[in-house]
Parts: structure tokens; sequence; C-alpha cells
DNA sequence: GTGGACT
DNA sequence: AGTCCACAACGCCCT
DNA sequence: AGGGCG
């Protein structure tokens, strides 16, 4: 008896006059929930104007999880040995003196949906552009329970919101498609990332300091047991963090949301914005983070003098 | 998922 | 032609 | 100096 399953297939796109290979499109990407990798394209294509602003002239990050969410994945950084076509942008840093790195850039559809070809199903940038990349257009709060409710997670946001109101710093939540949130404070692309990484630290230890029973600012997870871990070290050149409106490679197929900050109260379920729910969000809310790359962002100076 | 090295 | 393998990286902070 | 962390 001939063996018919694990063929192999093969399917072409044309995205805006630039042709993409698709290999094995109606693989399932999600068992349970019987998400194909073809679904996953088909959203990406119909999300694409949100997401893309966020992608445009950043380095990624790849994770590639080809298996679907239960293959093991793998990160990549470099790549300088992928066939890449000519349209798709890159920018290429000298690590060590005998290294160099080649990242992808995704500038368009055709280099998102290039991108979710390879496996990736997240999609992580960084914080920063050309012709800058030493300024990122966000310092990024990244709030991680560690074996706590997301009720905590809500309440430390909650309280974050309470001191960005009296620095006068505007900040944009969205849920991280896990189990945590991420709110974004926007910049101007005006201070490095060392600057940046600096006013970082100082907000999660003002946080902690109003919250200290159920946040922490412990490195080692074992010692933030039942705690939200207040993580300011997100913000550096070559880090990243998932980026609005990406899918995450987890149960429920869940997408990395921005919210209004009137629906950070309890009751809110990461779960309910996912792969099967977000585009009907989106066509009501619209894109509830478009003013942070335009926003010239808080006066460092004004906000360190505020705090002392 | 893909490209290179090795068999 | 088939198989195996690689595919991140770095500042920070605790010991 | 070495290791764990994201
Ligand atoms: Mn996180
Ligand atoms: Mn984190």
């Amino acid at each position: 008896m001939p063996k018919l399953i694990n063929q192999n297939s093969e399917m072409i796109l044309t995205l805006e006059n630039k042709k993409v290979k698709i290999s094995n499109p109606s693989k399932i990407f999600w068992p349970e929930e019987k998400i194909s990798k073809l679904d996953l394209i088909n959203f990406y294509t119909e999300i694409a104007p949100f997401i893309l602003p966020y992608l445009e002239g950043r380095p990624e990050s790849l994770f590639r999880t080809p298996d679907g969410i239960k293959g093991l994945g793998f990160f990549q950084k470099d790549t300088s040995n992928l066939n890449l076509p000519d349209w798709i942008e890159t920018k290429t840093v000298s690590k060590m003196e005998n290294s160099l790195t080649k990242y992808l850039i995704i500038n368009d559809l055709a280099s998102l949906i290039y991108v979710v070809n390879l496996g990736c199903i997240e999609i992580n940038p960084w914080a920063s552009k050309g012709p800058d990349f030493e300024k990122p257009d966000y310092l990024i709060l990244d709030l991680d329970p560690v074996e706590s409710s997301f009720d905590n997670v809500i309440k430390t946001a909650l309280i974050i919101k309470e001191i960005l109101d009296d620095l006068n710093i505007e900040g944009y939540p969205k849920t991280s498609g896990k189990r945590g949130l991420h709110i974004y404070l926007p910049t101007g692309a005006k201070y490095d990332y060392a600057q940046i990484k600096t006013l970082a630290e100082i907000i999660a230890n003002l946080a902690h300091r109003k919250a200290a029973d159920f946040t922490s600012l412990e490195r080692s997870p074992k010692k933030r047991k039942g705690k939200v871990y207040l993580d300011w070290l997100q913000n550096g050149l070559d880090k990243t963090t998932v980026a609005p409106y990406s899918v995450r490679p987890a149960i429920k197929a869940t997408v990395s949301v921005p919210l209004d900050w009137e629906e950070i109260r309890s009751g809110l379920n990461p779960e309910d914005f996912n792969l099967k729910t977000v585009t009907a969000r989106l066509k009501k809310k619209g894109d509830l983070f478009s003013s942070i790359l335009y926003s010239t962002g808080f006066d460092l100076k004004k906000v360190l003098k505020k705090i002392s």
C-alpha cells in the first residue's frame, strides 16, 4: 500500500508583482485548532496594513517554527545563507572582526509572506529603524507574570499608567499574545538605547515601589514566583519584542493586540484575541498604536527632573 | 524550511 | 541522491 | 570568572 501522507506541495503567490513560493501550504500549524500554514498566510495578508508600519525599516530576529506550534523552532538572525529574492531589504552588521550578520527587513507584503513561509509564526522587529539604528522609536515595558495571575498583570499595568500620567508620558498597551502585557512609550527617536534603558529601569523601580507585593525586579525566575516581572531590559540594540498584530506560536493562535486603557480591567482575556477574531476587532477599533510612530515623545530631561 | 557539507 | 546539521547573542547581575 | 536570564 503506498503511503500518500506527508506529500510535499508547493504554491506560488503573486503579491504586488512579486512571486512568493509557499511550501506545504496545507501543513497544520495548530493541530488542536486545525489551523494551517495557509490560514496563517491569509491572516497576515489581511492584516498587513496594520502590522507593516511596525516592521518597515526594522531588522528582524526570525523565530522559525516550520513544524508548527508543537515543533521545536529555532532563532535566526543571519540570513546570508538564504537565497533571498532581490526585493527583500537587508542590513548587514559586523559583529566580531570576522563575522557579519545579514538581518532581514520586512518592508512590504511580499517580504512578510516570504518570512511566514520560512516558518515564522511570530514577527520580532527591533525597536529602531534605519537610518539611525541607535535610536528606538519607543521604550518597552514588558510585564511577565511568573506563576502569577493575569489580574496581577492588569493591576501592574494600571499602576504604570498612573506613573506615566504623573510624568506626563504617553503609554500604549498591548497583549503579548501569551500571558503578559507590553506597554510602548513613544520616544520620537530622540534618544539612544542607553538613555531609554535608564528611564525604563527608573519606571520599573517606581512601579515596584508601589506594588512590591505582586511585582518583582528579580532576574532569576525562581525568585519571582507568584509575581509580575517588570522587565525593563528589553530595551537595547539587537533586542526584539513581538510586533503589534503578530500571531504567537501558542495555543489558540493568539495575537499580540493593542488595547484601549479602558480595556485593561478584570475580565480581560488575552486568548480572546486570536487569528479567528482579530480581523473583526481591527475593523471596529482601527490601529490603536497608530500615533506611536508619529509622536514627538517625552522630553527625557523634563521627565528626569520631575522624578528627582 | 532551506542550504551546505558530507557520504 | 540521501542524510545530517545549523540556524541568536549580549549586557546585566548574582554567585 | 562563570552562569542564568530574556
Ligand atoms: Mn514578555
Ligand atoms: Mn520579558
